[in-house]
RNA sequence: GGAGAGGUGUCCGAGUGGUUUAAGGAGCUAGUCUUGAAAACUAGUGAUACGGCAACGUACCAAGAGUUCGAAUCUCUUCCUCUCCGCCA
């Protein structure tokens, strides 16, 4: 959520960011000035109001002591009271059309993003390894795991429906070895490992911005007012919502791995066969709560932690920096890594990274103390995966496949593993 | 799921309609006393939000709605915690 008094202030700023988001907002932004405004006005004469009526509560008992009679101020703050419940029930209009507002526009994109209308315009910004050339015909991932009997979409299908996979023997074994070195590499780096409920409520949802405007993105319960987590992202950032942190521990850093569960909406279609596109994937999601000083900073070593963990597999990947027009609506800049998978022979998105800024806390109230003293400030919020499993196990399948089918399983997995080959 | 008890400030805890600007205590801060410390005493003490240049005002007693001139207190809804029972991993 952008801040009322930047929109106030620099209402020109707000909307040519919009329009670099292809969002036209320029009636919404003044929509939002002429509330502010009349939402002050009548805050300052409703308080006031109110300062008289409490002065003259205070009064009523005393004059009721010395038996006085009441009646004719009664019939005064009966009139005053009524006032101040019209006046209460404009501001609560008010604000209401103001925050609804407020929550269906974009972050501000931070000066470093480049200007573009899509995905087109995304910047590369650096490349490791070098994708590898095949002596044979590569196979795509859903036919090497059907072949060792290691994925199974029919069977999931049948048991739930489509955009589900079983996963089975090292096929289960490596989604597994993968989250556990991926939590170890990250722990080891000083982030503490959490373990989230994969279920949040709606004030969560709101915190970090997948609520209200895209609830049908998300699965919901029927009962209780829950939904489905689309990522650790969402219950690791609330939990420090409603809190002031001390600014001396920042940053503070978690990694969590958690299942995600995702509606897609709108990609009917799209990367229909294999484990990219799922309704329900496995990921280890890092989370910052960060100074705004070093926020930016701090989205580079989390973007470097992400790429480590691909490095370590041997994985080729590219780093790209989305344009204004690809960005999601609470990000202030992304990162996204994008691994090498020889199927699409292309780079696949694998990992997101992003700094919020101070959009999800302000939503989420999520603030820092340096000295007690001090006035509570928004801490940034910073997130990224490190990485997707399901994506990571399509490109171990496909960039480490051998010509009779058998995939080799690389070294920093062993361990987990148990084995060299899958076969 | 059933029955019961609760949720008040940093903490404990009083408070069933108006002299409560939330009693009292603990803690914390400063001072007095003391060689120093402890004790005692005195004073201070909201890690909150909004409006206002400011003085200040307003809101906030789990959350939301209602009754009333006036609500921590009465009514309704929701959430959470604890105890017992049931069920379960």
């Amino acid at each position: 959520m952008l801040d009322i008094r930047i929109i106030r202030e620099n209402p020109q700023r707000v909307k040519d960011a919009m329009k670099a988001r292809n969002k036209d907002m320029d009636a919404l932004v003044e929509e939002l000035l002429a509330i502010d405004v009349k939402r002050r006005e009548i805050t300052q004469v409703t308080e006031q109001k109110r300062a008289e009526q409490n002065s003259v509560s205070k009064r009523i008992p005393q004059i009721k002591k010395e038996g006085g009679d009441t009646s004719e101020i009664m019939a005064e703050m009966k009139r005053l009271s009524d006032e101040i419940k019209e006046g209460n029930a404009q501001l609560s209009q008010l604000e209401e059309r103001q925050q609804s507002i407020l929550l269906s526009m974009p972050n501000l994109p931070h000066e470093s993003v480049p200007i573009g209308k899509d995905e087109s315009e995304n910047v590369e910004v650096r490349k490791w390894g070098t994708p590898r050339e095949f002596d044979f015909e590569p196979l795509p991932h859903w036919d090497l795991g059907a072949n060792l009997g290691i994925l199974d979409p029919e069977t999931a299908a049948k048991v739930t429906g489509a955009r589900f996979h079983f996963l089975k023997g090292l096929g289960a074994r490596l989604e597994r070895s993968i989250i556990s070195f991926y939590l170890d590499t990250h722990t080891e780096n000083g982030y503490t490992e959490v373990f989230p409920p994969f279920m949040v409520n709606r004030a969560s949802m709101t915190g970090t911005g997948q609520l209200p405007k895209f609830e049908e993105d998300a699965f919901k319960l029927k009962e209780p007012d829950y939904f489905l987590i689309p990522t650790a992202e969402v219950p690791v950032t609330n939990m420090h919502r409603d809190e002031i942190l001390e600014g001396a521990k920042l940053p503070v850093k978690y990694c969590a791995y958690s299942a995600c569960f995702r509606a897609e909406a709108g990609s009917a279609g799209r990367d229909t066969r294999g484990l990219i596109r799922q309704h329900q994937f496995n990921k280890v999601e890092l989370v910052k709560f960060a100074k705004p000083e070093e926020s930016y900073q701090e989205l580079e070593e989390l973007t470097n932690d992400a790429e480590r963990v691909l490095q370590l597999l041997g994985l080729p990947y590219r780093v790209v920096a989305l344009s204004t027009g690809d960005m999601g609506f609470s990000s202030a800049k992304t990162y996204d890594i994008e691994v090498w998978l020889p199927s699409y022979n292309r780079y696949c998105e694998i990992s997101s990274c992003s700094n919020f800024e101070d959009f999800q806390s302000r939503r989420a109230a999520i603030r820092f103390k340096n000295d007690i003293k001090d006035k509570p400030q928004l801490v940034h919020t910073l997130n990224g995966s490190g990485v997707a499993i399901g994506r990571t196990v399509a490109a171990i399948l496909e960039n480490f496949q051998n010509a009779d089918g058998s995939i080799t399983v690389p070294e920093v997995l062993r361990k987990y593993m148990g084995c060299d080959v899958i076969s």
